[in-house]
DNA sequence: CGAGTGGTTGAAATCCGTCAAGAATAGTGG
DNA sequence: CCACTATTCTTGACGGATTTCAACCACTCG
């Protein structure tokens, strides 16, 4: 199967950044293009672990069942993120399209794994790339440590308007349900509601659709409560560390299609 | 600086290792050996992260202070863990030793990537060794996610026989205060404490010592609630509105604890 | 022995999940 | 373009769970 390039094709018009090729792209040849409608399973927790996933377009929620039959979001993937990767055998969680238009590109583990073997780089990349994902599941241990419900919604916003504008516009599209945020952050559904409209009501934030966030004031957002200023440290920043693909290349209007 | 490592860490339950002695072994000249005084910063946040940590013995714990001011621990090092991996330049998080006796390897990053440029197989250990650390905090993910503190607590009980019991013998001596366990699991020091006495009150495990405990129900610890009325009932699934994954079937019976 | 740490317990206020119902929105087909 | 329906989102009420503040106990160490 030939392939047609995310980077500088098919699912969006702009996504250039051409400076730097992204990370798999010496494996273009041995991956498939996967468009996933709405709500598609990608990965099944329990399959054998064969298959190593990047995002191309669209939302991914990477989901486990909790022991009393709840489900629980582990990781929001947007274009650009990778999953699959496993320390077992098998897939622990299981992945699914949360937005249509979701595509993502398919890799064979074990064929990425002896490419790596001959190529450093690649070995290399692909370490970042676990990093990665350590970095946002790091993330959201933090937010999901906060201890009320207020403050993860509002943490939520400020690492989705992170990773989702590439403007500084402070306005962001939630990607996801209500629903499907309760799940990720541990919360119910209602309290996700009640939460939006009391940060609202003090004016944080602002609602230019039901889905559309304008942030007011990002440091009571992310403080929580009152802003001393005792946490006074380098305020660790976005890392675009690895030389990431187009992923910050118009990212913003996103989910307007469909749904 | 050859030096004794800790032969049977099982830094991943799983696939341990068999066959080769330990991951970095090609690398044990350049590591330095370092013991650690109970409570002593190992390395700190913001830090230039030029340095890989490998556990000998005792217990780390890796942490981050939150907005709020209040510490978050989001992951327990045990012997056989590494730490000190990063996506960025710096940590983005504080270690520090938990216990008397503690002791880590210190190797240089740099010189560790470039031993793993031109070794292969060292280069898939890395990899491993970062998936090792992506499913500690998936599962401490799982954790904070459960709904009450109980839950947390229970199933914080059951992670740790799994990771420091040698034999299956469902006995297990709590690596850590309870002030840090309430750190770990986001909930107050009380909160800890009248969880284990309730744990205790149910039958689900008994103290040897104030840090010793005996699990005599795992099923009902892990599975979190109790027997009766609020399983039942068909409540499996709430919201039927919206797209559910189907599966969480697995409500069925469960005998009530007894003993 | 007194100070310090770690652990436990009680009481009050608050927060959140659950249940229930109603509004707003999107999608579909005519 | 409209009606119609399914989904998503919001709001209220209530009870239980957790945080907070406080005090008290056990143990260790100088």
């Amino acid at each position: 199967m030939p392939l047609t390039r995310p980077r500088n094709t098919p699912a969006s018009p702009r996504l250039a950044m051409p400076s730097s090729p992204h990370p798999l792209q010496c494996l273009d040849a041995i991956a498939a293009i996967k468009p996933c409608p709405r709500r598609q399973e990608i990965c099944r927790q329990g399959q054998a672990a064969n298959t190593w996933y990047w995002v191309l377009s669209g939302v991914a929620l990477r989901c486990v069942i909790k022991p009393d039959g709840r489900r629980q979001i582990v990781d929001l993937l947007f274009r650009g993120d990778f999953f699959g990767l496993t320390a077992g055998a098998e897939y622990d969680y299981t992945v699914e399209s949360a937005a249509a238009g979701t595509v993502v590109a398919e890799y064979s583990r074990k064929h990425v794994e002896i490419q790596a073997d001959s190529n450093p780089q690649l070995a290399r990349e692909l370490r970042q790339i676990t990093f990665d994902g350590l970095t946002r599941l790091q993330k959201q241990l933090m937010i999901l440590g906060r201890i009320t419900a207020e403050q993860k919604v509002a943490s939520f916003i400020v690492d989705m308007a992170d990773r989702l504008s590439i403007d500084c516009s402070d306005r962001v599209t939630l990607p996801i349900s209500r629903y499907d945020i309760a799940d990720y952050l541990a919360v119910s559904a209602e309290t996700v509601s009640r939460a939006l409209r009391d940060l609202k009501d003090r004016g944080l934030i602002r609602f230019t659709g039901t889905r559309v966030i304008q942030i007011m004031d990002r440091e009571a957002l992310q403080d929580g409560e009152y802003d001393d200023v005792l946490k006074r440290t380098g305020r660790t920043e976005r890392i675009p560390a690895h030389p990431l693909p187009a992923r910050l290349a118009r990212t913003e209007s996103r989910t307007a299609s469909a749904n």
